[in-house]
DNA sequence: ATTGACCTTCACACTAATGTCACCCATCGA
DNA sequence: TCGATGGGTGACATTAGTGTGAAGGTCAAT
Protein backbone atom coordinates (compact mmCIF):
# COMPACT_ATOMS: atom_id res chain seq x y z
CA UNK A 1 0.00 0.00 0.00
CA UNK A 2 1.18 3.65 -0.67
CA UNK A 3 2.13 6.37 1.70
CA UNK A 4 -1.56 7.86 1.61
CA UNK A 5 -3.54 4.67 2.56
CA UNK A 6 -1.20 4.26 5.08
CA UNK A 7 -1.77 7.28 6.40
CA UNK A 8 -5.51 7.10 6.69
CA UNK A 9 -5.79 3.79 8.33
CA UNK A 10 -3.15 4.45 11.11
CA UNK A 11 -4.86 8.20 11.53
CA UNK A 12 -1.21 9.72 10.94
CA UNK A 13 0.28 12.43 9.29
CA UNK A 14 2.34 11.26 5.99
CA UNK A 15 4.97 13.47 7.21
CA UNK A 16 5.37 11.68 9.93
CA UNK A 17 5.00 8.20 8.11
CA UNK A 18 8.62 9.51 6.43
CA UNK A 19 9.88 10.45 9.59
CA UNK A 20 9.80 6.97 11.15
CA UNK A 21 11.16 5.94 8.39
CA UNK A 22 13.85 8.16 8.56
CA UNK A 23 14.70 6.91 11.95
CA UNK A 24 14.44 3.19 11.14
CA UNK A 25 11.66 2.51 12.91
CA UNK A 26 8.88 1.47 9.91
CA UNK A 27 10.58 0.34 6.38
CA UNK A 28 8.66 0.20 3.25
CA UNK A 29 10.07 -0.79 -0.33
CA UNK A 30 9.95 1.69 -3.64
CA UNK A 31 7.63 1.35 -6.64
CA UNK A 32 9.40 1.62 -9.82
CA UNK A 33 8.32 5.31 -9.55
CA UNK A 34 9.90 5.64 -6.19
CA UNK A 35 6.54 5.98 -4.22
CA UNK A 36 7.07 4.28 -1.02
CA UNK A 37 5.14 0.47 -0.80
CA UNK A 38 4.46 -0.53 2.01
CA UNK A 39 3.36 -4.16 3.45
CA UNK A 40 0.57 -4.90 5.84
CA UNK A 41 1.89 -5.57 9.07
CA UNK A 42 3.65 -1.66 8.82
CA UNK A 43 -0.29 -0.78 9.71
CA UNK A 44 -0.01 -2.17 13.44
CA UNK A 45 3.95 -1.37 13.50
CA UNK A 46 3.19 2.03 13.00
CA UNK A 47 0.56 2.00 15.81
CA UNK A 48 2.54 0.41 17.81
CA UNK A 49 5.56 3.29 17.17
CA UNK A 50 2.58 5.81 18.10
CA UNK A 51 1.53 3.92 21.59
CA UNK A 52 5.18 3.95 22.90
CA UNK A 53 5.63 7.37 21.73
CA UNK A 54 2.52 8.74 23.20
CA UNK A 55 3.67 6.83 26.48
CA UNK A 56 6.71 8.93 26.61
CA UNK A 57 9.63 6.14 25.06
CA UNK A 58 11.64 8.29 22.41
CA UNK A 59 12.21 6.71 19.35
CA UNK A 60 15.80 5.73 20.17
CA UNK A 61 14.77 3.57 22.73
CA UNK A 62 11.60 2.13 20.64
CA UNK A 63 14.27 1.36 17.57
CA UNK A 64 16.20 -0.69 19.77
CA UNK A 65 13.32 -2.77 21.80
CA UNK A 66 11.42 -2.99 18.25
CA UNK A 67 12.58 -6.00 17.26
CA UNK A 68 11.49 -7.76 20.55
CA UNK A 69 8.04 -6.51 19.95
CA UNK A 70 7.12 -8.23 16.67
CA UNK A 71 3.28 -8.21 15.81
CA UNK A 72 3.52 -11.75 14.30
CA UNK A 73 4.70 -12.94 17.69
CA UNK A 74 7.28 -15.15 16.49
CA UNK A 75 9.67 -14.41 18.97
CA UNK A 76 12.65 -14.73 16.41
CA UNK A 77 15.56 -13.66 18.59
CA UNK A 78 18.72 -12.07 16.65
CA UNK A 79 21.49 -11.26 18.40
CA UNK A 80 20.51 -10.33 22.04
CA UNK A 81 23.71 -8.97 23.18
CA UNK A 82 24.24 -8.34 26.98
CA UNK A 83 23.62 -5.04 26.23
CA UNK A 84 20.52 -5.23 24.68
CA UNK A 85 19.14 -7.09 27.66
CA UNK A 86 20.69 -4.67 29.82
CA UNK A 87 18.75 -2.10 27.72
CA UNK A 88 15.32 -4.05 27.89
CA UNK A 89 15.78 -4.47 31.47
CA UNK A 90 16.31 -0.67 32.32
CA UNK A 91 13.36 0.41 29.88
CA UNK A 92 10.68 -2.46 31.71
CA UNK A 93 11.61 -0.95 34.69
CA UNK A 94 11.00 2.61 33.87
CA UNK A 95 7.74 1.17 32.42
CA UNK A 96 7.06 -0.06 35.69
CA UNK A 97 7.56 3.03 37.07
CA UNK A 98 5.79 4.88 34.89
CA UNK A 99 2.66 2.69 35.09
CA UNK A 100 2.97 3.21 39.13
CA UNK A 101 2.87 7.44 38.48
CA UNK A 102 0.39 6.86 35.96
CA UNK A 103 -1.73 4.66 38.07
CA UNK A 104 -1.36 6.84 41.61
CA UNK A 105 -2.33 10.29 39.35
CA UNK A 106 -5.04 8.35 37.64
CA UNK A 107 -6.83 7.76 41.03
CA UNK A 108 -6.16 10.38 42.59
CA UNK A 109 -7.75 12.50 39.56
CA UNK A 110 -10.78 10.13 39.75
CA UNK A 111 -10.70 10.69 43.48
CA UNK A 112 -11.06 14.39 42.85
CA UNK A 113 -13.86 13.85 40.05
CA UNK A 114 -16.49 11.91 42.75
CA UNK A 115 -16.07 14.42 45.03
CA UNK A 116 -16.73 17.51 42.79
CA UNK A 117 -19.86 15.16 41.52
CA UNK A 118 -20.84 14.70 45.08
CA UNK A 119 -20.40 18.25 45.71
CA UNK A 120 -22.11 19.23 43.27
CA UNK A 121 -25.06 17.29 43.51
CA UNK A 122 -25.36 18.04 47.29
CA UNK A 123 -25.80 21.78 46.63
CA UNK B 1 14.99 26.53 52.23
CA UNK B 2 16.98 27.95 48.23
CA UNK B 3 17.22 26.57 45.55
CA UNK B 4 20.82 24.67 46.32
CA UNK B 5 18.85 22.20 48.32
CA UNK B 6 15.90 22.09 46.97
CA UNK B 7 17.58 20.84 43.89
CA UNK B 8 19.87 17.85 45.85
CA UNK B 9 16.93 17.08 47.80
CA UNK B 10 14.89 16.15 44.15
CA UNK B 11 17.65 15.55 42.31
CA UNK B 12 16.84 18.43 39.83
CA UNK B 13 18.96 20.76 37.76
CA UNK B 14 18.51 24.46 39.07
CA UNK B 15 17.80 25.58 36.16
CA UNK B 16 14.66 23.01 35.75
CA UNK B 17 13.60 24.37 39.16
CA UNK B 18 13.42 28.23 37.66
CA UNK B 19 12.15 26.90 34.91
CA UNK B 20 8.82 24.74 36.84
CA UNK B 21 9.00 28.36 38.39
CA UNK B 22 8.21 30.24 34.94
CA UNK B 23 5.61 27.61 33.76
CA UNK B 24 3.70 28.20 37.05
CA UNK B 25 4.14 24.22 38.07
CA UNK B 26 5.83 25.42 41.57
CA UNK B 27 6.07 28.68 43.66
CA UNK B 28 8.83 30.66 45.93
CA UNK B 29 8.84 33.44 47.94
CA UNK B 30 11.95 35.52 47.66
CA UNK B 31 14.79 36.96 50.55
CA UNK B 32 15.60 40.01 51.19
CA UNK B 33 18.54 39.26 48.89
CA UNK B 34 16.05 37.94 45.71
CA UNK B 35 17.18 34.47 46.45
CA UNK B 36 14.73 31.86 46.21
CA UNK B 37 12.74 30.65 49.06
CA UNK B 38 11.12 27.53 49.03
CA UNK B 39 8.95 25.65 51.85
CA UNK B 40 8.82 22.41 52.54
CA UNK B 41 5.83 21.26 50.28
CA UNK B 42 7.34 22.23 47.49
CA UNK B 43 9.50 19.13 47.55
CA UNK B 44 7.25 16.59 47.14
CA UNK B 45 5.69 18.84 44.45
CA UNK B 46 8.38 19.38 42.46
CA UNK B 47 8.86 15.50 42.81
CA UNK B 48 5.20 15.22 41.52
CA UNK B 49 5.63 17.42 38.75
CA UNK B 50 8.91 15.45 37.44
CA UNK B 51 6.90 12.21 37.65
CA UNK B 52 4.03 13.16 35.57
CA UNK B 53 6.29 15.40 33.11
CA UNK B 54 8.39 12.16 32.80
CA UNK B 55 5.36 10.07 32.16
CA UNK B 56 4.19 12.28 28.94
CA UNK B 57 2.50 14.93 30.23
CA UNK B 58 3.14 18.09 29.32
CA UNK B 59 3.51 21.32 31.82
CA UNK B 60 0.20 23.01 30.40
CA UNK B 61 -1.07 19.97 31.17
CA UNK B 62 -0.20 19.69 34.71
CA UNK B 63 -0.70 23.51 34.98
CA UNK B 64 -4.25 22.63 34.81
CA UNK B 65 -4.41 19.27 37.44
CA UNK B 66 -1.69 20.38 39.76
CA UNK B 67 -4.50 22.03 42.15
CA UNK B 68 -6.53 18.97 42.09
CA UNK B 69 -3.85 16.36 43.32
CA UNK B 70 -2.24 18.28 46.41
CA UNK B 71 -0.29 16.28 48.33
CA UNK B 72 -1.47 17.30 51.59
CA UNK B 73 -4.62 15.99 50.90
CA UNK B 74 -6.72 18.37 51.50
CA UNK B 75 -9.06 18.32 48.41
CA UNK B 76 -9.72 21.70 48.76
CA UNK B 77 -11.68 22.84 45.85
CA UNK B 78 -11.48 25.63 44.09
CA UNK B 79 -13.46 27.63 41.55
CA UNK B 80 -14.37 23.68 39.37
CA UNK B 81 -15.37 25.03 35.86
CA UNK B 82 -17.22 22.90 33.71
CA UNK B 83 -14.04 23.18 31.38
CA UNK B 84 -11.91 21.92 34.30
CA UNK B 85 -13.83 19.09 34.44
CA UNK B 86 -13.73 18.25 30.84
CA UNK B 87 -10.16 18.45 30.77
CA UNK B 88 -9.67 16.60 33.56
CA UNK B 89 -12.13 13.40 32.15
CA UNK B 90 -9.88 13.74 29.16
CA UNK B 91 -6.82 13.57 31.12
CA UNK B 92 -8.02 10.78 32.99
CA UNK B 93 -8.78 8.78 30.31
CA UNK B 94 -5.73 9.39 28.52
CA UNK B 95 -4.09 7.96 31.48
CA UNK B 96 -5.63 4.96 31.17
CA UNK B 97 -5.26 4.72 27.66
CA UNK B 98 -1.15 4.91 28.46
CA UNK B 99 -1.63 2.72 31.10
CA UNK B 100 -2.93 0.23 28.96
CA UNK B 101 -0.33 0.80 26.27
CA UNK B 102 2.64 0.83 29.07
CA UNK B 103 1.31 -2.38 30.54
CA UNK B 104 0.82 -4.32 27.20
CA UNK B 105 4.89 -3.53 26.11
CA UNK B 106 6.08 -4.37 29.91
CA UNK B 107 4.58 -7.42 29.28
CA UNK B 108 5.51 -8.10 25.97
CA UNK B 109 9.63 -7.57 27.02
CA UNK B 110 9.14 -9.25 30.05
CA UNK B 111 7.78 -11.74 27.94
CA UNK B 112 11.04 -11.49 25.96
CA UNK B 113 13.25 -11.17 28.46
CA UNK B 114 12.21 -14.30 30.04
CA UNK B 115 12.48 -16.41 26.66
CA UNK B 116 15.94 -15.09 26.06
CA UNK B 117 16.83 -16.53 29.14
CA UNK B 118 15.61 -19.83 28.89
CA UNK B 119 17.38 -19.78 25.38
CA UNK B 120 20.49 -18.91 27.08
CA UNK B 121 20.02 -21.54 30.03
CA UNK B 122 18.97 -24.21 27.13
CA UNK B 123 22.42 -23.93 25.04
C1' DA C 1 39.26 42.55 51.70
C1' DT C 2 39.34 38.72 48.97
C1' DT C 3 38.02 34.15 47.80
C1' DG C 4 34.65 30.73 46.89
C1' DA C 5 30.19 28.95 47.15
C1' DC C 6 25.59 30.14 46.08
C1' DC C 7 22.34 32.90 43.88
C1' DT C 8 20.26 36.05 40.00
C1' DT C 9 18.88 37.00 35.09
C1' DC C 10 19.62 36.61 30.23
C1' DA C 11 20.51 34.26 26.29
C1' DC C 12 21.97 31.09 23.04
C1' DA C 13 21.65 26.04 21.73
C1' DC C 14 20.18 21.40 21.19
C1' DT C 15 17.06 17.31 20.57
C1' DA C 16 12.73 15.18 19.64
C1' DA C 17 8.52 15.24 17.51
C1' DT C 18 5.83 17.72 14.49
C1' DG C 19 3.85 21.32 11.32
C1' DT C 20 4.19 23.66 7.07
C1' DC C 21 5.63 25.27 2.76
C1' DA C 22 7.97 25.21 -1.65
C1' DC C 23 9.07 22.95 -5.76
C1' DC C 24 8.97 19.16 -8.74
C1' DC C 25 7.49 14.45 -10.64
C1' DA C 26 3.82 10.75 -11.55
C1' DT C 27 -0.68 9.06 -12.53
C1' DC C 28 -5.13 9.13 -14.00
C1' DG C 29 -9.50 10.77 -15.60
C1' DA C 30 -11.99 14.25 -18.49
C1' DT D 1 -3.29 17.48 -23.04
C1' DC D 2 -4.72 19.61 -18.90
C1' DG D 3 -5.65 19.57 -14.18
C1' DA D 4 -6.47 17.36 -9.97
C1' DT D 5 -4.53 14.38 -6.85
C1' DG D 6 -0.91 11.95 -4.64
C1' DG D 7 4.01 11.39 -3.92
C1' DG D 8 9.05 12.81 -3.18
C1' DT D 9 12.70 15.77 -1.03
C1' DG D 10 14.31 19.56 1.54
C1' DA D 11 14.32 23.23 4.53
C1' DC D 12 12.70 26.19 7.86
C1' DA D 13 9.53 26.87 12.15
C1' DT D 14 7.86 25.55 16.57
C1' DT D 15 7.18 23.69 21.22
C1' DA D 16 8.84 21.31 25.29
C1' DG D 17 12.26 20.18 28.11
C1' DT D 18 16.78 20.75 28.98
C1' DG D 19 21.98 22.07 28.91
C1' DT D 20 25.29 25.62 29.38
C1' DG D 21 27.63 29.72 29.92
C1' DA D 22 28.19 34.76 30.66
C1' DA D 23 28.08 38.55 33.81
C1' DG D 24 27.08 40.04 37.95
C1' DG D 25 25.20 40.25 43.13
C1' DT D 26 25.46 38.04 48.24
C1' DC D 27 27.47 36.12 51.99
C1' DA D 28 30.31 33.50 55.04
C1' DA D 29 34.80 32.38 56.24
C1' DT D 30 39.67 33.15 56.10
Amino acid sequence: MRIGELSTRTQTPMRLLRYYEEQELIESNRLPNGYRDYEEYVVDRVLQVRGLLDVGLPTRIIKQILPCLNTPRTIHMPYVTPDMVATLERERDRMAEKIECLTKNHQAITDYLDAVRRNIRAS
